[in-house]
DNA sequence: CTCCTGTATTTTGTATACATTGTATGACGT
DNA sequence: ACGTCATACAATGTATACAAAATACAGGAG
């Protein structure tokens, strides 16, 4: 924990709004282990910003999911056991059926064509080694249909709860034998699309996102 | 909106939780109307405490989608429009039909007693004609589904949506023509999760969800 | 009359000071 | 030795002061 988090002050934000990307960041990266204490002054000092912007990122990684506090005591880095793991799974796997069957519907062609590259710039991405790309490739073919979908409050929805699960996606992600898996299912996903195919792709994201799911699960357990 | 909101202290609740639900409450009723302008001076002298929990409240209003902040210019009640509400719905309705399957397969004999009574209390309510009572009641019928889904985050979702669409659903209870179709409803998702049958008490619940939908877009649509 | 500009005012952003509560430490009595 | 209470310290809760930005408006130039 004696790292020191630095802040990224380029942006012209509102301090709260980059301690919040930074907490954030370091929580999900997992600089910041679950259960560790968020105590005001000493982030404040670390940061070199007052309290005021640490106690209004606090209250906004709270309503994340990524924090929780007890009046008068603080607020510390969730946890999630395997139970919770699991129930955010669930409905992420609704939600992202929900969405691609939505995008089924409304996806236009330039979409398609974006999503298309998605898919190749995944594949490349896994002969690339890098961890990070993978992951960010990934999480921008999901995103491409997610836009598609057309719904901006179902992609905050799903954005949040793919972030919630980020730390365990990244060890998932180093298991290059699922890659083969992975871009087969990307592209029986994109062809269901083109060919406007709901059951196809809907059953495709679900198994998907199951395949996470017990790859997943079988992390957390073997992480005790 | 020169109404005195006045905060409700008897909690032994940091300020930030007790502001917090009282400009919920006041958006939720309407007194605080969408487009308002939530400007923390103003609202710390109303309320009679300084700006600080004004503005932690804020925060998670604005995580919850009930405000917006523009960073330098300040927040302001949530507007909806058709297309938001209907995006709403739409998630609604896939995770009310997952919770609803979800209960099929773990509800106890226990939740289901409990369910009943609410079915019950919600017949009665219809006859009392107090729109509160029945949208109390309504709550109270669908949380017992969320609780007996036995997932908390999706709990803490339908919570979310259902809030976000308060004040059109209370506008809804009014027409009391749609009692009958509510009641029947109800009925029927009881009488499928008795006999544990998915199929039924998910189309059951889509089809509550989506008669909500219909009205609801009609009285929007009423409202210009 | 319109548009620009500069100034005054309002409002948010940030820092800090003070108050209250929680927790740990240690003395004292049993 | 154990428990209880008092005190000290540390962290959060709240209020206020100051800084910076946005807005409104008035006056002047074209």
């Amino acid at each position: 924990m004696t790292e020191k988090l630095t802040l990224n002050m380029n942006a012209y934000l509102p301090l709260r709004d980059v301690v919040f990307n930074t907490l954030r960041e370091a929580i999900l990266k997992g600089e910041l282990k679950p259960g560790e204490r968020l105590m005001e002054l000493q982030l404040a000092a670390r940061l070199g910003v007052s309290r005021t912007p640490i106690r209004e990122a606090i209250r906004m990684l709270e309503l994340e999911g990524l924090a929780v506090t007890v009046p008068r005591k603080g607020a510390q880095v969730a946890k999630m056991t395997e139970k919770d793991m699991e129930d955010v799974l669930q409905i992420r796997q609704t939600l992202d059926e929900l969405a691609v069957k939505l995008a089924c519907d409304k996806i236009t062609e330039q979409q398609l064509r974006l999503l298309k590259g998605a898919v190749r710039d995944f594949e490349e991405s896994t002969r690339s080694r890098d961890v990070k790309k993978v992951a960010q490739a990934d999480v921008a073919f999901h995103d491409a249909i997610y836009r598609a979908a057309d719904n901006p409050k179902l992609m905050n929805l799903l954005n949040n709860l793919r972030e919630q699960m980020y730390r365990y996606r990244v060890e998932y992600l180093k298991d290059e034998t699922a890659y083969p898996t992975l871009i087969a299912e990307h592209r029986e996903i994109y062809e269901g699309l083109v060919r406007r195919d709901k059951e196809t792709v809907a059953a495709a994201m679900v198994k998907h996102v199951m395949n996470q799911e017990i790859v997943v699960k079988n992390m957390i357990r073997e992480q005790e």
